[in-house]
DNA sequence: TTGACATATTCCTATATGGGAATGTAATGT
DNA sequence: ACATTACATTCCCATATAGGAATATGTCAA
């Protein structure tokens, strides 16, 4: 088997560093492709396609307005990612204070 | 170009499902492949491979206890991921609350 | 040394990209 | 109707998988 498509879930849709950008503009109020285009720089046709990666797993939601489509971001979307990340978040903790607790033991030597 | 290598950031590396769950396995404590094999039922070409993906990006560390080989997880490689979806908590609970708002003024016609 | 156990690597292959270039389609103004 | 603006789609291609099967490597025990 190849790997999982990028429209298979909201984790392979943001592994593309593009997309993560493209999400993060869109964090910041509804923006037309072209906004984006000149925001990010990146060629039209790039934009989009990472548009409609992350319209197929609901990252973001569309509405037209005349000739624009306007694009937001569906944080909804992303609670999931950021649930999965959080199951870490005791672990980390625990991490960083034995690191620090070895360098203070270290230093009182 | 190609999609970016699994192994070019966390990103990457976890959005393989597989490699999620071999993770969170990993966050409740060391164990050795055969563990992982054990509980997760997957192949143990297949765990050595994806282990060796997640090493590569640190996700993961190892040491060798005679014939064992044994992985933790390193919650702090986890966290850019968890700050990267941080910056939509703002947004997610807003929306839901729009939501919430947009329901209770119906009901409330 | 030999055998058994534990893990890693290699080879193979179908599949899914992402970028670039070119082209298609939809909506608006005149 | 026609040109223009704003996006979307298609075609082509190099590249990177992930799984399965087979094999290699490393470690300990007798």
């Amino acid at each position: 088997m190849a790997r999982a498509a990028t429209t298979s879930d909201a984790f392979n849709a943001v592994a593309e560093p593009r997309r993560r950008e493209i999400l993060q503009f869109l964090a910041t109020g509804e923006r037309s492709v072209g906004e984006i285009v000149m925001r990010l720089g990146f060629e039209q046709p790039s934009v989009s396609k990472h548009l409609r990666v992350l319209l197929e797993v609901k990252l973001v939601e569309v509405r037209r307005d005349g000739r624009h489509m306007l694009y937001r971001a569906n944080a909804e979307a992303i609670r999931p990612l950021h649930e999965w990340t959080s199951k870490f978040e005791r672990l980390w903790k625990h991490q960083l204070l034995s690191v620090k607790e070895r360098a203070e033991k270290k230093n009182a030597v």
